[in-house]
DNA sequence: TCTTGATCCTCTAGTTGCTAGAGCATGTAG
DNA sequence: CTACATGCTCTAGCAACTAGAGGATCAAGA
């Protein structure tokens, strides 16, 4: 059988608070871990890969139920096929969006460290990369 | 003069809620903006751009304090090249970071709806694609 | 003009998603 | 067998909103 870890231990390998994954925990995003005798939380690998998927998603800026759902299309064994088609595509969409809109800030970003480096810093255009209207990033004046 | 607009309109403009952009102006992201004779906010256009920029950025996972950052950046008028670089290469890193795992996750969302057009949900890997360690995304087994 | 409904104001309080601390139990190293 | 780290639960605080009360103002119609 494969190792279990103290809740101390998963905070230091996924960079999650010790109360952030007890939280986690009571608000249903990580399934109750079994316990020890002493009533202690122990986690297997997959509680850990579990967090950190949660960690980087929140980072990424889905909201906590959006990261649900994600987790549960993830959890099905392999029924409900049309759910699980329709949750799927509307977060693909989304995360385009988050790609599209990432890519043209950091172009721009970009642009400025590259002309910082020859001493100036041109007049930045970093929001309205940024305050475009929808999400296509339609050509600009 | 360009025209100007009550806390309304600018609302339904940039989806963002009436407190909510008092709340900005409050927390300093966003200056105050002229007022009617009767105290009313009265907005201009770079007013509604710039909270487009900030949803965004919060929709895409920046935190308030890097926002503001940004913004500074954007704010800066030529000088402090080397603070502006220093900003802005760390926000590059963060940028492409959040690229690097959105693009990760993006594929395997992808493969859940191509599959899930054949009639079956293959065993689906989104939390490993997200759950892996640091940020290089290494070739998984 | 008067009124009625939408919109604005300020201020306070609630929600979400954590995060820190009190007070006590347990585990482990010397 | 101390002693100090780590765990437990529970309560309270913080960031970033969000909603509502109570009151003023504007704009359109009778």
């Amino acid at each position: 059988m494969s190792r279990t870890v103290p809740i101390g231990t998963v905070s230091r390998e996924t960079g999650i608070k010790v109360p952030t994954i007890r939280y986690y925990e009571e608000v249903g995003l990580l399934p109750s871990p079994a316990r020890t005798d002493s009533n202690r939380r122990s986690y297997d690998a997959a509680a850990v890969q579990r967090l950190r998927f949660i960690r980087h998603a929140r980072e990424l800026g889905f909201e906590v139920e959006a990261i649900r759902q994600l987790l549960t299309l993830s959890d099905q064994p392999d029924r409900s096929c049309a759910d699980v088609d329709v949750i799927a595509r509307s977060h693909l969409a989304e995360i385009d969006e988050k790609i599209a809109r990432l890519t043209a800030l950091r172009s721009e970003v970009q642009r400025m460290v590259d002309e910082g480096e020859h001493g100036r810093v041109a007049e930045c255009r970093v929001i309205e990369v940024l305050g475009d209207h929808g999400s296509c990033l339609h050509d600009r004046h």
